[in-house]
DNA sequence: TCACTCTTTTGAAACGCTTCAATAACGACT
DNA sequence: AGTCGTTATTGAAGCGTTTCAAAAGAGTGA
């Protein structure tokens, strides 16, 4: 159906080699050649059949990026700061969701493995890394991305997460704020734990302050409604003063609930502090104040290190990068501002 | 490097036509040799080869889906609808934004071509079809999204963006207000001009009602915000009442910037209606009423036609399937609400 | 024992591309 | 005229699959 470069020589009358430098080095082919070539390829509507070309190379020319949540802005934002760094040299981005589930994450990896991609980069839900290992034995090149690598295994781009939830705590803890709920989970994901654990360090140097924590299913909005109305059923005095979500989709959940059944105003009742600071979080009904993530940036540097990596081949040098959180302070806690 | 299906066949004692039928139709194979080879896979972490396969296959295992803007929500959940209905039938969904560039539209489908997917979903920027006649001529299905087709060459799954803009100009023009600004563009996009139409055909048949068009360079929070800027320096005399925009994220900077700079009072002072009915437009400063179009299900039922070209082959019946577009009333138009 | 099924397995032929050693063409220089 | 460089082109090999006609086994009944 489709023409080949086969087709191509006969029209042209040259033969498929010189079909093939016209298309990938059209400099070494004298200039008459390479006009007529071309003319038989605009004649034919040749299209250069990708499988064949990576079949014969060996490798993509894509990478693969599994994120947690297709539909979560900041994620979007990583994915699109990773595309526009990794078309700058020729690449293509392939992405999946792994929404929250392991198994899937397992078959996105599959997926990129078939198809012999240039490299992963990925955030993680499973917190058994061994399929990672396999595909970098595999000579496959592994970036994690908005996580580190604990043990320095693997490269990888994150933000530091411990103490972003120092950071989200602190100014809580600083506004008065005593009975903190943190809202958010799986708490097997590394960056919900991180952020927990930065949390809690901050509330036990604090007399009298507690840390709640209330796990969720997944990081998204309805979630964040789920457990708000569980807060909100609460008995007065064993209520928090603030919470702590993992996650802007979660705050604007928890939100919403509170504005929507009037229950608690925010945050004179309870003060609400979220976590990525998407663009969505400042225009919230109460702004939503939030520890900022460089998303794009993120994914532009992961690609980067992901492009060093694959030059370097097996013996690569792993290099983590991490960037520092930072607060933006909105209505959600200091009511005026 | 890594291991062929011919080292599998080596490793198992058979041929690889065997090892072939073990993976792609195991119940023809005797069982035991299924065994072996299985045993042999494991053995040497045999991953199957893509391009290999599709080479021989002639035609990749995905569709391709291009979409305005992939930080948009709107297009999120559409992607998010298309990919549950692929994976359902061993399919697989590349996504690209077009970013509202026809280059850049053009390069994707470019790309598609040469990957030789199986169906290409498109919401196209580009007013000049021709690249999709191109396509279907050279075998890929091409269906449209969020759009419909006119002339009903293509098969489409769209939302009456008419009716749409006739909705949201009733609204307002029953709000009382008179003097309403389309706040949308780049216009040769269809979906737009669509609504801005159908909102002009309403306030024609109202005395007393103009409809002013603001054109933005994107459909983007920022241009909401630019837009809305030039709204605020207007003398108050020559001001709107109320803004209908193309899409929410132009509403929630048209919000942003009302709110942030406390000019002017939504709804009190003017009035704003959106388009799509993102998520985030319930949970915005002022929620903001919207037009909803269902994207999970545009994306589904797009796929599901795509499956239906596909298999019907080259002289498949086209279908054009459209969808009510649904006014969802909130406090950015009426007050109390 | 032979002819005949029916089930398994085999091995070679594509699929369309890139690469690379070999060849051809053509002046320029001896 | 012969030799040497340069520059342009050729054609075959091979990437890892799938497919399919053919071969090989294994029963069965005569």
């Amino acid at each position: 159906m489709a023409a080949s470069i086969r087709d191509v020589a006969r029209e042209a009358g040259v033969s498929v080699g010189t079909v093939s430098n016209v298309l990938n080095r059209p400099e070494i082919v004298a200039a008459g050649t390479v006009a007529r070539v071309t003319q038989a390829i605009e004649q034919l509507g040749f299209v250069r059949n990708d499988a064949a070309r990576q079949l014969r190379a060996g490798r993509s020319t894509s990478f693969g990026l599994v994120v947690l949540d297709t539909r979560n802005p900041f994620f979007m934002d990583l994915a699109h700061g990773a595309q526009r760094r990794a078309i700058d040299d020729g690449y293509t981005v392939l992405m999946g969701g792994s929404d929250d589930s392991p198994q899937r994450e397992h078959s996105i990896l599959e997926m990129f493995e078939e198809h012999r991609v240039a490299g992963v980069l990925i955030s993680p839900v499973d917190t058994d890394l061994t399929q990672l290992w396999r595909l970098r034995q595999a000579g496959i090149p592994v970036v994690l991305v908005d996580r580190g690598s604990s043990d320095r295994s693997f490269s990888s781009v994150s933000v530091d997460d411990v103490e972003g939830g120092r950071i989200a705590a602190r100014h809580l803890l600083e506004l008065g704020r005593r009975r903190i709920a943190f809202v958010g989970g799986p708490l097997g994901i590394k960056q919900v734990s991180d952020r927990v654990n930065g949390a809690t360090s901050v509330v036990a140097e604090t007399s009298g302050a507690t840390l709640e924590v209330r796990e969720t299913r997944a990081l998204s909005v309805l979630e964040g409604r789920r457990i708000a109305e569980e807060i909100i059923a609460l008995p007065a005095d064993r209520r928090p003063d603030a919470v702590f979500a993992a996650n802007d989709l979660l705050a604007m959940g928890v939100l919403q609930a509170f504005v929507m059944t009037g229950s608690l105003r925010v945050p004179e009742d309870i003060a609400l502090i979220g976590y990525d600071d998407i663009d969505f979080a400042s225009a919230a009904v109460v702004p939503i104040t939030s520890v900022r993530q460089p998303a794009v940036e993120i994914g532009a540097t992961a690609v980067g290190l992901l492009l060093s990596e694959a030059q370097a081949g097996a013996d690569a040098t792993r290099e983590q990068i991490e960037f520092t959180p930072e607060l933006v302070v909105r209505a959600s806690t200091v009511g005026g501002a």
